[in-house]
DNA sequence: TAGATTCAGAAGTAT
DNA sequence: ACTTCTGAATCTAGT
């Protein structure tokens, strides 16, 4: 068990003083350079405070250092001068860069294609959307008094700018159903930004997943796989994970925003009648499920009324088109919803797409109240792959200490490191272990924290940094706004991320220390079949979801030789491929403020075993703490299902670099340029 | 802190 | 117009 990992590879347990594990490379070649901006952030820094290269934020850079753009950024939009907060911000300090605020995204000439906000909905008495939000806060005008819709508009002038093809509203592709769902979670994240930044009005439930829902439901040209069909739904793969009911409307998966059963009238000679076609289990019921193969569905209807009587469930709707579907034995589309653990939110739910059902059997039952309530025995087709048995075995791994399982190395290499264990597994070969590493969950600067003088722009909430606190100066940098939601997800993509620092007030749980509070998701390490150890989570994540920080040691690039020869580096310098063509709130003006490598080859955390993809469901965010530290953060891309292989993009060398060895990249993607550094 | 309860919510179906 | 296995905020019962 302990031959590929020494026991003295691995930190003991409980050792406060991971400085001791590290072997310090003091930086000493590289020459301070310091904001030669007036006021701001000169002011904060001494050239003895800093051994690394400062630069304005703005630029210039130092050969070789580039900005990095993990998306694509509408440029035609930057730069307006009108900006409803642009004083204040200004006024807190010159040397920040003015965020680029959203309103100044307002594209109120293009009325093209169907702007939303004005038309359907307004005129349908539901004209709550910006003007009876505005009356709610009175007089008081919020310096976040943004209306939601022109968010939306501008989300959607620059959706409408990706190559979407027609031919897939009817029948989509994976995609265009990843795509979509990833819009949808830009859109729903950035609504649940702007709200959260204005006061809460008690009694007013907030539902951001409606609004985004509703305005890309409406969006002509946006959906996909909008008719209905029986069977599987193109784009969509058995083990997908949705975290909102909205979602699988979007795709076509499951049309009823809320109720269970999805079905549609078949026309059979001159009558026609109606099949299922899809259904969500909830739990909510009394639905069963014996083995994980077998789901004991009831019908719908006859739950306790708001009058409190107490009704027989009819056979009608939902209920008469399960019984057809019963007699014409066609497949039925299931959905299990399970309750998210990595979430602190007790209430939220994952919706695992489980794959092809047929129906039966079927009964009535008597409830607990003596109503009359359908039930359904539905039994997994199969040869599908596993879904909803996988995250019923997870449940157990995290429950009895993972024996039962095979192929299980260690059952947390980070002997008690971070605050979730890490399994250690390799069910392909007999390999033991990866190589000798030291684990430490954070990134080492060979410089300690505490001979670092405190930022001016630290930040003294002591109960945590809100949004709606513009005094702030953490929410400052961050272009007014918060840039994470409670459960942790980045909610605007940006070049760079201002979080709070050692030298801010706000305790270790503030919302903007989220790279700082450490895993939120069960990962694992695991041998992959041909691209040696990988990383896996056993949690479904969620689009935006924090998942880790690349940890090692910062590698002065001045005296190594670029370090590029080391498999374990991570190169802040080099560039993405865009992954995708996102919509811009993202600030131009933002770069990276200093060239960070890391390397990870004596020791890191779990982000080393990171393979690399050219498609990849993960993508790096440098996040900056108290102006002088930057640190690398990952975020999911879009929604990862359980055990699916966590991968981002290692990135091109800048030209004029020296390129370091090519690998050949087995990502297997459409879009593989074949290789990586 | 965790479970239970309340309540607005929007699309689809049926009338 | 009516239904609906949502989801967030609030309330309540427990330690």
């Amino acid at each position: 068990m302990e031959q590929g990992l020494g026991s003295d590879s691995v930190p003991v347990s409980g050792s406060d003083d991971k400085s001791r594990v590290l072997n310090v490379k003091p930086l000493r070649c590289l020459v301070p350079i310091f904001p030669s901006n007036p006021g701001g952030m000169s002011s904060i820094s001494s050239p003895q405070a800093s051994p690394f290269v400062c630069v304005p934020p703005a630029g210039p850079f130092p050969p070789g250092v580039s900005p990095v753009f993990p998306f694509v950024i509408p440029t035609e939009q930057q730069q307006n001068p009108q900006t409803p907060f642009a004083a204040p911000l200004n006024q807190a300090g010159p040397s920040i860069p003015s965020p680029v605020p959203i309103t100044s995204f307002r594209t109120p000439t293009v009325q093209t294609n169907g702007t939303i906000g004005s038309s359907k909905r307004s005129s349908k008495g539901s004209a709550r959307g910006s003007s009876q939000r505005k009356t709610k806060s009175g007089n008081m005008t919020s310096p976040h008094d943004v209306d939601i819709d022109a968010v939306a508009n501008d989300f959607l002038t620059s959706f409408n700018l990706v190559r979407f093809e027609p031919a897939k509203l009817s029948d989509g592709d994976k995609e265009s159903v990843r795509y979509l769902i990833m819009a949808y979670n830009l859109l729903r994240r950035r609504i649940a930004q702007v709200e959260d930044s204005e006061e809460a009005t008690p009694g007013v439930t907030r539902r951001p997943d409606l609004k985004a829902g509703s305005i890309l439901m409406n969006k002509k040209g946006v959906r996909t796989n909008m008719t209905k069909r029986v069977g599987a739904v193109p784009g969509v793969e058995v083990g997908d994970v949705f975290f909102f009911r909205v979602e699988m409307c979007l795709v076509g998966l499951h049309a009823p925003i809320m109720g269970g059963i999805d079905y549609m009238s078949f026309k059979i000679s001159l009558d026609e009648e109606p099949v299922a076609v899809s259904i969500v289990s909830s739990g909510s019921y009394e639905d069963n499920d014996e083995d994980g193969e077998v789901l004991i569905y009831s019908g719908q209807g006859g739950v306790l009324r708001r009058d409190g009587n107490l009704m027989d469930q009819k056979l009608e709707k939902g209920n008469l088109a399960l019984e057809k579907s019963l007699h014409r034995g066609n497949e039925v589309r299931v959905i299990r919803g399970v309750r998210d653990e990595a979430s602190p939110t007790r209430t939220a739910k994952v919706y695992l797409y489980d794959g092809l059902y047929k129906i039966v059997e079927s009964w009535v039952e008597k409830d607990k109240s003596g109503c009359n309530v359908f039930k359904y025995k539905l039994v997994r087709g199969a040869g599908q792959p596993e879904a909803y048995t996988l995250w019923k075995s997870i449940q157990q791994w995290k429950s009895s200490d993972s024996t039962s399982r095979v192929g299980v190395i260690l059952p947390d290499l980070t002997s008690g490191a971070e605050r979730l264990p890490v399994s250690l597994v390799n069910d392909v070969d007999h390999e033991k272990g990866p190589a000798h590493f030291t684990y430490f969950p954070t990134l080492k600067y060979p410089e300690p924290v505490d001979s670092r003088q405190p930022s001016s722009f630290s930040c003294s909430c002591r109960d945590g940094c809100h949004s709606n606190d513009l005094n702030c100066p953490c929410i400052q940098k961050n272009g007014g706004y918060l840039s994470y939601t409670s459960l942790g997800v980045l909610l605007s993509y940006k070049t760079l991320i201002y979080e709070c620092g050692p030298s801010c007030l706000c305790p270790p749980n503030c919302r903007n220390r989220v790279s700082q509070a450490g895993l939120r998701v069960r990962l694992e390490v695991f041998k992959t079949k041909d691209k040696g150890w990988g990383l896996r989570s056993w949690d479904p994540i969620r689009s935006g979801a924090f998942i880790c920080e690349y940890a090692g040691d910062v590698i002065d690039t001045s005296t190594k030789e670029s370090g590029n020869q080391d498999s374990y580096i991570f190169d802040a310098t080099r560039t993405c491929e865009p992954v995708e063509l996102m919509p811009g709130n993202a600030d131009d003006s933002q770069k990276i403020p200093f060239p960070l490598v890391i390397s990870a080859k004596e020791g890191g955390n779990v982000a080393r075993f990171m393979n690399h993809s050219c498609t990849p469901n993960v993508y790096w965010q440098p996040v900056l703490r108290d102006e002088s530290y930057l640190h690398i953060a990952f975020f999911a891309i879009n929604h990862i299902p359980p055990m699916k292989e966590l991968t981002y993009d290692y990135g091109l060398v800048q030209s004029g670099k020296p390129e370091p060895r090519r690998k050949n990249c087995l990502c297997g993607s459409l879009k593989c340029r074949g290789f990586f550094y």
